[in-house]
DNA sequence: CTTGGGGTTGCAGATAGCCCACATCTCTCC
DNA sequence: GGAGAGATGTGGGCTATCTGCAACCCCAAG
């Protein structure tokens, strides 16, 4: 659904390897994110749109399929509400807003992504030890 | 095949949600630091043990199906070499090493790490941002 | 004969990405 | 002026891959 970061290794480590091509699973939090930093309800289109700013993609849009499925989901869990919008000219869209349920879960992520953060963090620790390399390079992104 | 981090969330956040439970992903440079940390080849079945100790699992044991299919799937992409041993007393064991190409392989890997923990901790502070949280607190984990 | 080391296959369920259907509106090109 | 491209908007459905569980093979020690 998302890619992330350096494409260059693409096919030898896949994609960008492991999260890489489908750090999909990071999709709720940003989906989350995107919301709660809308002061109006959103339609899925433009979910996908802002979701593409995020860090997550260097402008690469997710699939939209993938955002509405997941917007789905998360409805059910009960973390979004969302109700059909019906101007008089254009296609109906679906509006979506963020419940507290949700807030709190964007809170409960961002505990998660600290912790997946230090996680990540030690094993690239602990393999830059493991080849004798000094201290690892400071993170650059922003490839892809 | 691998657990990571805070379980309290479990079910709501899926385990630890996202990269959560199956942060799987990274189950091959875990598997390649496993073997660049140590100076002797080693069998599949250490692997799974000292893969647990990772900090990617606070002892979790992986999946030993998983590490075998990500070594056999290395093995084909040469980063690893192995052979059989087949001592008079005692199961034939497969034992591997890593090659040239495996290092080369890890040392992409720490770059790939290093721009996963960035791209995730931006998401963390946009996620603050939204939330109206001050500065995200201080990683913790260790929670599993 | 049970436990534990050591390794592997098969299967089933979950994921997730891609293609495409459907609908409306706008803008361009002939 | 009419056809068609293309953006806006939402989804269904197929397929491929992932991955964990259960099962099964070997062998040795207790």
């Amino acid at each position: 659904m998302w890619a992330i970061c350096n494409p260059k290794a693409d096919g030898d480590l896949k994609p960008c390897a492991a999260l890489g091509k489908t750090l999909s699973r990071l999709s709720q939090p940003t989906i989350l994110t995107v919301l709660a930093a809308s002061a109006v309800p959103l339609h899925g289109y433009v979910i996908v749109q802002k979701a593409a700013e995020s860090p997550m993609f260097g402008g690469n849009k997710p699939d939209a399929t993938g955002v509405y499925r997941t917007l789905r989901q998360m409805e059910e869990n009960g973390y979004v509400t969302s109700w059909w919008e019906t101007p008089k000219a254009g296609p109906a869209k679906r509006a979506f807003e963020l419940t507290d349920a949700g807030r709190e879960a964007l809170r409960r992520w961002i505990d998660s992504l600290a912790c997946y953060t230090s996680t990540i963090n030690e094993l690239r620790v602990l393999a830059s030890g493991a080849l004798g390399i000094k201290t690892p390079p400071t993170p650059t992104c922003k490839g892809s």
